[in-house]
DNA sequence: CTCCCATCAAGTACGGTGTACGTGAACTGG
DNA sequence: CCAGTTCACGTACACCGTACTTGATGGGAG
């Protein structure tokens, strides 16, 4: 798995930042010529500002400065781009500490960190809800949230109903909040959802219209957390009795 | 519908439609070489035994014998494309009839019936959960489910709350159970998924190993089946207390 | 009848994509 | 000095969606 770009590991290798004032009398070649987090961090403002479509690896490899194959010594290939995309987003969150509490906060504490980190990046948001089961940033977040959710005393197939549900219910809701068609390129959610719901036909879809404008109304924090609690006590509700700490 | 008439190769042939407009001048020139239905079940067809990636304009045209703008008569570029495989994904289901008994069993009855026709066609699962709030046939789903959830005492916030949970719990499950990058095109779920939960190191994700291996084994359906009464419990017991008809 | 031209099917071509391949420059260890 | 290795990156190919253009058809007007 660790099997990295260990390339760079030689030692000799000499950032080509802003570092001491004699940068090279010869151009650049075999030094890297970027960081790998420089290449993830250009990948991720690409996309938040211009959209998921507009990550190419030309695009990029323009925005960097450089030829689009010159990002294959940094990534594998446009799989590679958007595991970087998204791991530059999850490395932005602070994982809360857990492990110890009531699983209920836990949870509840996971997945709101998990929620507002993805919220800030709404493009991303594709992305991350295809390459769930993936990625191993997203497993890692996963495991944790198993952790929490085996403390209400499931295991096997209950642990996996538990988590689909909660993990089903975040994707989801984000990726409703915030999706694909809903929201455009430039950026503007709201009127856009408005708009979209002003299209339906309101005989057809009166409830759809209804939802759809009382999600723009709302707060889709608040929104995240009712549902959430809903869910959380559910899960209580249904946890084996004795099960409080781990049977 | 429009119907059709079936045109040989080389030639097209004059046909009389029904409704054949009177618009005065001009009458159609020629006939339409293909239904609406049979681009859409090449199209239906192509998705299912080649896998999304394999539906292009081009191949579906080369499928159709005929050329890639031909399609553009029939629907409206690469979205509709989409567009039409969703609606005869969703057009093969039978739908329950709902409005009248336990909002509970209808929510069961509408989600069991779109968990069972999506699943039929695993590589449309992520159109359909990239295009859930855009597509009037999901939207038609939508709605119905809505009407049930709202004889739970539930409207606007809650009511949203309400459907988000459930729509992100069965896209999510079912996205889950058949991932994009789980499920290989060529069509042997349960090995890749195996095989990739063998990729991971698992001191470092033991309980996503656990539930990997159990979703394997385990009937999905019945995953399915748990998760979502979980659901509606949860939702029961939070109902609106006077809320069991429409309040 | 002939001719016109509205209409729709379909081909050509353009600008995009991801990436296999090859070349050559820069460094390193012998 | 000379391999050998690593990297940058230009070129080229196969593919994509689709704007534009061409071409066939056949009803009405003359």
């Amino acid at each position: 798995m660790a099997e990295e770009s260990r390339t760079g590991a030689g030692g000799r290798l000499r950032e080509s930042e802003s570092g001491g004032g004699a940068r090279g009398r010869r151009a650049v070649a075999a030094p890297k010529k970027f960081s790998r987090e420089q290449v993830a961090a250009a990948a991720l403002r690409l996309t938040d500002t211009r959209g998921l479509e507009a990550l190419s690896m030309r695009t990029l490899a323009a925005e960097l400065g450089t030829g689009p194959m010159t990002l294959y010594n940094y990534v594998d290939g446009r799989e590679g781009l958007e595991l970087l995309v998204v791991e530059a987003v999850l490395e932005g969150a602070d994982w809360p500490e857990t492990g110890s509490g009531d699983w209920r906060d836990d949870v509840r504490k996971l997945a709101e960190v998990f929620w507002r980190t993805i919220r800030s990046h709404p493009h991303v948001i594709p992305l991350i809800a295809e390459r769930r089961t993936v990625d191993e940033p997203i497993l890692d977040f996963g495991e944790r949230m198993l952790e929490a959710l085996a403390r209400s005393g499931r295991s096997g197939r209950e642990l996996l109903v538990a988590f689909r549900l909660v993990s089903g219910f975040i994707v989801g809701f984000t990726q409703g909040a915030a999706g694909r068609a809903l929201i455009s390129p430039g950026g503007e959610s709201a009127s856009a959802v408005i708009a979209r719901a002003r299209t339906l036909d309101p005989e057809r879809f009166p409830r759809v219209v209804e939802i759809a404008t009382a999600s723009v109304e709302g707060d889709r924090t608040g929104e995240f957390r009712a549902g959430l609690d809903l869910l959380i006590a559910g899960l209580a509700a249904d946890a084996r009795p004795g099960g409080g700490r781990e049977g």
